[in-house]
DNA sequence: ATGCATGAGCG
DNA sequence: GCTCATGCATA
């Protein structure tokens, strides 16, 4: 494992088409799932995926469309594409859910199997110098791992991923030792805290989110009123609960 | 492994 | 203000 510091690549994003919003209903004064009702813990998971999803990037390029796709994703741009409407063909290999967890799975088996962790993976990355590729973080690399990405997220990373495995292997065979060692961390910089939100605000968050999953600004600064939370934190609670939805995990793939 | 957060890009 | 990709902090 060649660990190295100094790293921190702050790639790109992305960006996505649309959104939807709307919903012609808005419950202003029902705002109590909890007291007021008798549902306490429900299960949500619900997707019906409306017509969005997004493309992009790690850096400069590298796309990725809804389904379809062609091999080799990164590191160029591939050509061409149909617009036939009729052009619904191929479990495509690369888009392919079962693919993609297949892999996953030999990726973590072969990672282990190299004694490397997922955040050396992660700094390896970058040595890779795949173009408009940096580092990555242990918590992407577990992700990709457990397939608690979204399914483009996972489609964009294959590619990347399996470059190191392959790099990493080959190297493996030559018993590579690097000669460097350096790692000093940088220290200083303050800690960022992370607010907890307690179980029963949580529950309550839940319950909410079981009744309207996108609730206006003024409906979430009123949860946030009722259960003492800041504003932002609720919203950003439920931006993050709509986004664990998407994850493969969940969508109903499998 | 996962919770809460940031920031890019877009309407 | 949202979605999405991603990450720090933490359990």
């Amino acid at each position: 494992m060649v660990y190295h510091h100094g790293v921190g690549g702050p790639p790109s994003h992305n960006a996505r088409p649309h959104q939807m919003g709307h919903h012609g209903m808005e419950g202003l004064d029902m705002l109590d799932p909890l007291t007021s009702s008798s549902m306490t813990t429900l299960a949500p998971m619900g997707e019906t995926a409306p017509p969005h999803h997004q493309l992009h990037g790690y850096g400069a390029m590298n796309h990725v469309m809804n389904h379809h796709h062609h091999p080799g994703g990164l590191g160029h741009a591939p050509p061409a594409h149909l617009g036939h409407p009729a052009a619904a063909l191929h479990p495509d290999t690369d888009t392919d859910p079962r693919e993609l967890e297949a892999f996953a799975e030999r990726f973590k088996q072969r990672r282990i199997k190299l004694g490397v962790t997922q955040a050396d993976v992660g700094k390896a990355l970058a040595n890779l110098k795949l173009p408009g590729v940096g580092a990555l973080s242990q918590s992407t690399i577990c992700r990709f791992e457990s397939l608690t990405l979204s399914h483009n997220n996972m489609i964009a990373l294959k590619p990347i991923l399996q470059a190191w495995l392959e790099e990493a292997e080959a190297q493996a065979k030559n018993k590579r030792r690097d000669p460097d060692a350096p790692s000093v961390l940088p220290a200083g910089e303050k800690k960022r805290k992370r607010t907890s939100i307690a179980a029963p605000e949580k529950r309550s968050l839940e319950a909410y989110f079981a009744v309207q999953p996108r609730p206006s600004g003024e409906k979430i600064a009123a949860i946030a009123e009722k259960l003492d939370l800041k504003k932002n934190v609720v919203r950003v609670w439920f931006c993050n609960q709509r986004q664990k939805q998407k994850r493969m995990k969940f969508a109903a793939q499998h």
